[in-house]
DNA sequence: CAAAATCATGAAACCGGTTTCATGATAAAT
DNA sequence: ATTTATCATGAAACCGGTTTCATGATTTTG
């Protein structure tokens, strides 16, 4: 440990030439004669000599680094969008520094700021309070004083924020597994899991509602089921519909942990999953392709909402003329949750 | 966007003080009076001033960054890790930098250099190249490479290579798994899952045998099932051993997701876990208690490791006098999915 | 063949902090 | 009261790159 540290300065010096002419043949910016390019590369492959990536974006003020503001990696939905995320910005030579929010408001805000003092050239963030159906006028006013220097894009929305937004169609979502559940006959649906302060969630309620309506189906207040986004909140909240005089032979779970949740409570009762109750999931995390029978679930396609967070945020922060909303179409995996009503 | 940033010169001016007392009441590491303290501190508020940490770092030559360089996130074993480990390094004033090799040599290679290039005060490698029971001698020249500027420290093994080790203490692993097993009575106990050119696996099958004759239990060649460390893989070994003549009574996974495909090939055959069969994994994700019944698992203890990887790496890059050996002892959680043998 | 344009190159400024060193002021010691 | 130690502070060097600018050489143009 503790070797001293080639810089341009010991390659300059060996090659005969001046420092500028090896930062020349590092960034391919101007051309440099044969000769000494060569000269240069001999000495950088012989010392495998790797520039100082501080120096470089101290002194060109990019460094080519995104922020990623996720709410917690350890649910497989932010895993597999970080990753995406990752591989969408490597293509384009970009490294992503993660922060996990870990639903504290505090490591949030600390992490923003972690963020900005690293001067990453652009921040995404998916999850935590971007999430919430009404924005914090706090995280507003901070947001909004980081992104005049760095651009902020998300997924969700933060009213009154200046950032770019990629949002997944969540109507067309919820049209898709209605279209699918009214089209095997499904008269009773239910909807299961989630809380109203999540916007996300809030608007799958409101199509739900839009829905049943425009398809004529059952509704019943209790039909809708709040629960958090674990399985045991979709254990118990599939309970309460089966102890309805009237249960639905269908249920949307919010996401792949409230399905597994509810199918649990479907089996524990002896009853089949899809025979006696359908279950629909939304995520497609690989949860969907764990659980028997596999969870038919509505797909965000995270290699492309990956891509064009990063597509955003790098454009963004080249001052690119970038469209400020972008839209994701979801889609409706078919695996074995759902049949006909029993 | 594109705001003039504020430096410690803007500061500086405002307050009728130089630069290097701003960079003073900034590190706290001289005194400086109170009332040009007070003067420097009331503008760093007004204007939110947060320094610029590339600067910082380049001139103390340290970057407050832990590199990680993981598998895979979307395993949620290594996001529990990652997790962990950020927990542990920000308590320390610490950032870290997280990389996925994603099973591809290449980019594991470049995002080594990656680490490298920006500097970080130390790189934690679980998974990927360290894993191999027999280690890649071109590898091991790269990490030697940059652990003469970083210290290094892996989960795992590099023979050859000069790292720290935190290691987990798997022979202590099996012989929980062992004593409790042959405690509930089983005498026939197969392993399932995992490849014999991954150490950690190659470990565990050595300590089966030799388990196994220390309790003069059966053996049989075919009670030891190679597989991947998919769901499938352990679905596929399973069903191989369920068609042997003298099929095990209990059945040892080496992670959680080919348990989850083992318990799903015994219930198929409309048999019980574990009624008819026992099942016991090892890494205790969130996967053990999602199953039902609930996975017994050979818990690693997250939160310690990840703080041993960080105080290990936080220590060496301080050159303080670390220990390059560490042991975590893994402990058994007892859930549902054993019983007595029928 | 002279004038103009192009090109490769080095010197030096710059990015925004930290840290060493020198200095003058103040407090402690004799 | 004089000498010495302590302290706060600013000037300047430094970290390791990139980039502007000036210069002299070479090529193109008329």
């Amino acid at each position: 440990m503790a070797e001293k540290e080639i810089t341009i300065y010991d390659i300059a010096n060996e090659a005969g030439v001046s420092p500028a002419t090896v930062s020349r043949v590092l960034t391919k910016s101007t051309r440099v004669s044969p000769e000494k390019r060569e000269a240069v590369e001999r000495l950088i492959r012989k010392y495998k000599f790797r520039p100082n990536a501080l120096a470089r974006s101290l002194s060109d003020t990019k460094t080519r680094i995104l922020g990623l503001l996720m709410a917690d990696i350890r649910n497989p939905y932010y895993a597999a969008l970080a990753v995406e995320c990752e591989k969408a910005a490597s293509k384009q030579g970009y490294t992503t520094l993660l922060c996990n929010a870990l639903s504290d408001r505090n490591l949030e805000d600390s992490n923003l700021e972690k963020l900005y003092e690293q001067r990453v050239d652009a921040i995404i963030q998916v999850g935590c309070r971007v999430d919430d159906l009404v924005s914090d006028p706090e995280y507003v006013a901070h947001v909004n004083r980081v992104s005049r220097n760095i651009p902020f894009v998300i997924t969700g929305k933060l009213d009154g924020a200046d950032c770019y937004r990629v949002n997944i169609d969540d109507e067309k979502g919820m049209g898709a597994v209605f279209d699918y559940l009214v089209s095997l006959g499904h008269r009773r649906i239910a909807l299961l899991g989630g809380e109203r302060r999540v916007k996300s969630t809030y608007d799958k309620w409101q199509q739900y509602i839009y829905l049943t309506g425009k398809y004529n189906l059952i509704f019943r207040d209790d039909y809708i089921q709040e629960a958090n986004y674990s399985d045991k909140g979709g254990y118990c909240a599939m309970r309460r519909l089966l102890e309805l005089d009237d249960p639905p032979t269908a249920v949307i779970a919010v996401n792949d942990f409230s399905a597994v949740g509810a199918m649990k409570a479907v089996l524990e009762r002896k009853l089949s999953v899809p025979g006696d109750i359908s279950i629909v999931s939304f995520d497609n995390t690989f949860l969907s392709e764990l659980t028997s029978p596999k969870l038919t679930s509505v797909d965000y396609d995270y290699t492309r909402l990956g891509e064009t967070l990063v597509r955003v945020a790098v454009g963004a922060s080249k001052k690119r003329k970038i469209s400020k909303q972008q839209t994701i179409t979801p889609k409706l995996i078919v695996r074995e949750s759902c049949a006909p009503p029993g």
